[in-house]
DNA sequence: ACCTGAACACCGTTCAAGT
DNA sequence: ACCTGAACACCGTTCAAGT
């Protein structure tokens, strides 16, 4: 049987699953699937395409917030289903913030939250504004969420750098809570 | 003369602006000190406390806000002076954002913030996960604003992924606002 | 103390050639 | 259409040996 793209894709994720995000390689994938690293580059123009394709998977499976919530349940709800979404394999935050970071055409994970901010009464400059400050805190926080049980694991222990230690989700629930006041002072 | 650690340092920082953090390597490195790869692991550890070193020197430049200011001017001081420190040098938020994620001991830009937070009224767990907060979303905010200045040098321009367009100033000062706000309304 | 030289175990990507 | 084989141009890191 041939390879599929699904295939390189789906066995991708395992390989990430398996060894994390800095150990995923083009040989290391082309060996678990048995094939010529070469034959990678038939079904995904680089790396970082898969990459993408990879973050696509993972955020496509964060579903959009019920419209019967008023805005800030929708936000609530939007931001943990992003962070439930970056959680659901190992490195998922860091590999999606990498493509994040490089710009990834159609890999923008916001547009449901500016609607829900616009619908809310922000205008859009403003509601993108206040996206992208929601997006960062929670991207910003489960890498470092991710980061520190990875260490843990290791053994690393560590005193934790840019961020304390403490409940991670009462972390999250309380940052979250700073930004849902903030907009929320802006409403009217 | 021999080669000192603040000599890699430098040529180090000087060659991350001229090539960027991902060819940074520590081969080209050694070739800008015509020096052996070698060489450079008698002053550093491994590549990773080169980088740390670097984030270091890079944080080290943010001074401790004025404490005659209010609480929320210097807040917005702080958060301004890590985003200047994060833009001096190519790359500089990628950088900082990947050593945090290792968590490298000692390198905590949190500190002073927290005990801005601490003397605003914040108890110490609130005080971390809102100092954690604003550290996000700066982080983020610099990372998206770097990132997307690299792409419209290589002309690659994009429609911007996770985060829109706008001006970078006035979207940092909204959401940095948002953060302001929302840390006031749990102070009393 | 500080560096060289050579090696080890890797990378991503390209491209002619096969089937 | 889809993959192999071989190559190119790199990596970070280690370590005996030199000075």
């Amino acid at each position: 049987m041939a390879l599929t793209r699904q295939a390189v894709l789906d066995e991708a994720i395992r390989t990430l699953d398996a060894y994390g995000f800095a150990d995923l390689s083009m040989r290391k994938l082309a060996g678990a699937l048995e094939v010529q690293p070469s034959a990678l580059y038939w079904h995904f123009a680089n790396k970082q395409s898969l990459l993408a394709a990879i973050a696509e998977s993972m955020l496509g499976q964060v579903a959009a917030p019920d419209p019967r919530l008023d805005w800030d349940g929708q936000v609530r709800s939007w931001a943990h289903g992003l962070r439930a979404a970056l959680s659901s394999h190992r490195d998922g935050a860091e590999l999606v913030a990498s493509v994040l970071s490089m710009r990834a055409e159609g890999v923008d994970p916001t547009r449901g939250l500016v609607a829900i901010l616009h619908r809310a009464g922000l205008r859009a400059p403003d509601a993108r504004a206040a996206a992208a400050g929601v997006l960062h805190f929670v991207m910003g926080h489960a890498v470092d969420e991710q980061g520190h049980a990875q260490m843990q694991a290791f053994g690393v222990a560590s005193a934790g750098p840019g961020v304390a230690p403490d409940d991670p989700d009462q972390r999250f629930a309380y940052g979250l809570e700073l930004l849902v006041d903030g907009i929320r002072s802006r409403l009217t």
